[in-house]
RNA sequence: GGCGAGUUGGCGGAGUGGUGACGCAGCGGAUUGCAAAUCCGUGUACACGAGUUCGAUUCUCGUACUCGCCUCCA
């Protein structure tokens, strides 16, 4: 297979990827925060670097890449919420992480292979603070532990920047016992209500960024190869993580391959918690968009761009998959994807690329071939990309998953899963009313039938034999009264 | 203020030092009672200025504009 070119931030061009050990691919991806549901904008490194995960999968072997995303189920947004609603974290954090894999395997993204929780591995934190206050780059004040960026001498060189220029624009208030403003807190102190562990620093709770490094070395080792992110990461948290891990494990790299996602914005406007024009998948999947065509859409744009969600681009992609899926429906895929899909993707994860190669697929009339390709950008699949893993490889990684998903394929699929046999007799027999006034000719009670269905979200197709029909949405039988 | 990204046809969106993807819409045609769906055909695009070059949308510099990060956020 062709090589892979990334795009590694680090160095700011791409490069050929060269994994540090080809039958132990290592990828780390900065999951979420636990407090409440996913929004769209998280949803798109999720789905980029799942088409990444698929992709190594595909070159590297099925069970020669390992997949870490974290979940962090220590924050003060989890605090406050606990404190808003007087319930337990606990409850709050499984909870979430339970709509994250629901809203996430609707969308076809496959689980990574390891799910850390944050909570878990308290205990290396510790060890690992422990060493950077033992090697001089981390120092106690006031009960925190913090990190002395003037004690690393490469910190700024991932996103470019350097300390005095970022402390010219400094514009909050700078806590006293900090030596630099830009110095950053390893652990903090814990008051009564707020979630704390026994630590030499007291009864506290880890700071912002050393989760992600205890978890990356205890699960992929001091050197690993990709270490992937939404770009609004990059400063300061991957900043912090380097500068925590390189110091605490000056033998090893830690990411070799920085990859970093743009922001995703919505109608043409920054998504942000502070301006309120953010939407979950849940709310759009609620809404009755299938997850399929939300994954479509966030592969339509390059993972290095930023990208707008649009109203326009959900139909188009409904349309775009409402035909592929037609026409390879009961297709065997081909053995293997398509040179030129493959050849997109390895080039820097050209997902978009890769689905105009696959248009072309489709008009050439390679259904096999394009079912086989886009089961590599998780597309097309019979499970929204779960079962896809087994076409490719051995066997789905986690049936668990069936069970959010299936429902909404089957309903995907074909819309008239959803309905009861009741509502199909009810079509059915308009459907056979029309064709009587057809084959009277009296074409004017057939339109006004069609359109009544039309109105109800059911569009009809005829052909030479037989009338076809789609549920477009949800059916409103309502409609169907005005007919009677 | 510091750092960074972008500007491609009506819209979306790849890519390339020389033959100008791909999708949607539009237009023409096939098909249809009419539609829908499907199929075939069809496009006057590369922000502006200068430079390098035989040749630049693609490289370099500058200008304008847009956007993101630096603050919770992917």
């Amino acid at each position: 297979m062709t090589e892979i070119k990334l795009y590694n931030t680090k160095i700011r061009r791409k490069e050929v990827f060269a994994p540090i050990d080809p039958d132990n691919v290592r990828m780390y991806v900065c999951g979420p925060t636990v407090y409440d549901r996913a929004h769209i904008g998280n949803a798109r490194p999720v789905v980029v670097f799942d088409v990444l995960f698929r992709l190594l999968r595909h070159k590297y072997g099925h069970d020669n890449v390992n997949y870490v995303r974290n979940f962090t189920d220590v924050d003060d947004k989890i605090n406050a919420k606990a404190a808003e609603t007087g319930r337990d974290i606990r409850d709050i954090t499984d909870e979430t992480i339970g709509w994250y894999h629901e809203d996430m395997d609707a969308l076809g993204a496959l689980r990574p292979v390891h799910e850390p929780r944050a909570t878990e591995y308290i205990e290396q934190m510790v060890t690992m603070i422990e060493r950077l206050v033992a090697n001089g780059h981390a120092y106690t004040a006031e009960g925190h532990v913090l990190f002395d960026v003037n004690s690393y001498e490469a910190y700024g060189a991932l996103s470019g920047r350097k300390l005095e220029d970022m402390r010219a624009g400094e514009r909050v208030e700078v806590a006293d016992y900090k030596r630099d403003p830009l110095d950053f807190v390893l652990w903090k102190p814990s008051s009564g209500d707020q979630p704390g562990w026994e630590s030499p620093w007291g009864f506290g709770r880890p700071g912002w960024h050393i989760e992600c490094s205890a978890m990356a070395l205890e699960l992929l080792g001091e050197s690993f190869d990709i270490h992937g992110g939404g770009l609004d990461l990059q400063f300061p948290h991957h900043e912090n993580e380097i500068a925590q891990s390189c110091c605490a494990n000056p033998s090893g790299e830690f990411a070799n391959y920085w990859l970093h996602n743009e922001m995703l914005q919505v109608e043409g406007k920054k998504m942000s918690k502070s301006l309120g024009n953010f939407f979950t998948v849940r709310d759009l999947l609620d809404q009755g968009v299938p997850g399929e065509v939300i994954r479509f859409v966030l592969l339509s744009t390059h993972y290095r761009s930023p990208m707008d969600w649009t109203e326009k681009k959900v139909r188009e992609a409904t349309a775009t998959l409402r035909k592929w899926r037609g026409m390879t429906k009961g297709i065997e895929p081909s053995a293997n994807p398509a040179s030129t899909v493959v050849d997109a993707l390895a080039d820097d994860l050209n997902t978009a690329g890769a689905i105009a190669e696959m248009h072309k697929l489709a008009t050439d009339g390679d259904v096999a071939g394009l079912k086989a390709s886009a089961a590599l950008l998780g597309l097309l699949g019979n499970t929204m990309g779960v079962l896809v893993s087994a076409a490719i490889s051995s066997q789905p990684i986690w049936p668990s998953a069936f069970a959010n998903v299936a429902p909404l394929n089957a309903f995907w699929v074909d819309g008239k899963s959803s309905l009861s046999s009741k509502e199909i007799d009810r079509i059915d027999y308009w459907i056979r009313a029309r064709s009587d006034a057809k084959s009277r000719r009296d074409f004017e009670e057939a339109d006004r039938i069609r359109e009544a269905l039309l109105a109800a979200g059911v569009s009809l197709q005829d052909s030479f034999l037989e009338t076809n029909y789609e549920v477009e949405g949800v059916f409103d039988p309502s409609k169907l009264e005005a007919l009677k």
